[in-house]
DNA sequence: ATACCACTTTGAGTTAGCTCAAAGTCAATA
DNA sequence: TATTGACTTTGAGCTAACTCAAAGTGGTAT
C-alpha cells in the first residue's frame, strides 16, 4: 500500500513534536538521552520525529502519568528494543502496572470522598456557622444521612 | 463527658506516630518544620502526638496522595490556623482540589484502558505470535470486538 | 545510679525529573 | 552573501520532597 505508507511518512522537527506531545523540546532530548525514546532519526545533526515516534512518546506519557518512574519506563523500552523474545516479560510488567494503577485509582477515589466531605463540611459551616457542626462524629452521620455518601478515615 | 474526653487523651511518641501514620519520624519532623503540622505538643523537648494530631496527619496524607504539593497543603493548614474567618477560602480551595482530583481520576482511567489494551495485545501475541497482530488498526478493532472495551490514543 | 537509646537540633546530602546556559552549527530568508 | 533563529552538544543548576549526620539531652530499664 503505497498511499498508506506515504500517509505515515509525515515527520516533525523537535519543536513540532514538542507542541504535539505537550512536552518541552528540552524534555524530549532528555528522554532520549535517558533511553525512554529510541529510534529518533536525524537529518544531519537534527532530530526528526515520525508518527511512530510520537506514538512512543504517547506511551511514555501514559506510563509516567500513571506513576511509573522514568527508570522503569526505560527498562520497558529496552525490553521492547530486544524484540519478540521479551514479550512475556513485557506482558508481566504491564499486568503488574495495570494492577498498581487499579490500586491507585481506588485509593485516590477514597481520598476524594474525604475531600468531598470537607467541601460539604465547609458549605454547612458557611450556612449554619461552624459551631453548629463542631462535633465530628455527628457531622459524619449527618453527612451520610443528607448525601447518602460514605467517608472512611 | 469525662470518659469520652479521657478516651481521646491517648498520646504517642514520634516513633509511635510514625508507625501509625506510615511516615518516617524524620518526615514528621520535616512536615512540622515546613508548617504542614501545627500544634504538636512537647513533653520537655520531645514531641507528643495526640489523636487529633494523627487526624491532621491523615488529612495531609489525603491531600498529598491526591497530588497537592506540600506548599499548597501548608497554605491550607495556615488558613485553618487563622480560624473561622477563613472558612470561605478553605471551601474554595477544597472545591478546586476536588475538581482537580476528578480530572486526574478520569485521565488515569483513560490511561489504564490503554495499559489494559497493551496487556491484551501481549497476551494475544503470546498465543498467536506477534506477526498475527502486527497491524495496530486491526488489532484495535479486534480488541473492541473481543473485549467490548474502548481505547483512545 | 548508671547505661542505654530514642529523642532533640542544625545543617548538609540525596534522588527524581526536569531546565537552563554557553558555544557552536545549519537551513531558510532578506 | 549575510543574518536570523531554531537547532545541536555538554554540562551545570534547580525544585520538591525527603533523608541522613553529628553532637548533644533526657526518660526508662537494670
Amino acid at each position: 500500500m503505497k498511499t498508506a505508507e506515504k500517509a505515515n511518512r509525515a515527520t516533525y522537527t523537535i519543536a513540532e513534536a514538542a507542541r504535539r506531545t505537550g512536552y518541552d523540546a528540552e524534555t524530549l532530548r532528555y528522554y532520549e538521552r535517558e533511553g525512554l525514546l529510541r529510534g529518533i532519526g536525524r537529518k544531519s545533526t537534527r532530530r526528526v520525529y515520525t508518527e511512530e515516534n510520537l506514538m512512543a512518546i504517547g506511551l511514555v506519557t501514559c506510563l509516567k502519568k500513571t506513576g511509573m518512574p522514568l527508570k522503569a519506563i526505560k527498562e520497558y523500552v529496552s525490553l521492547t528494543a530486544r524484540g519478540d523474545k521479551t514479550i512475556a516479560k513485557r506482558l508481566e510488567l504491564m499486568r503488574r502496572h495495570s494492577k498498581e494503577v487499579a490500586r491507585q485509582l481506588e485509593e485516590v477515589t477514597r481520598f476524594k470522598d474525604r475531600i468531598d466531605f470537607k467541601v460539604w463540611y465547609y458549605e454547612t459551616a458557611m450556612r449554619e456557622g461552624s459551631a453548629a457542626i463542631a462535633d465530628m462524629a455527628s457531622a459524619l452521620s449527618r453527612y451520610r444521612r443528607e448525601t447518602g455518601r460514605e467517608v472512611s478515615f
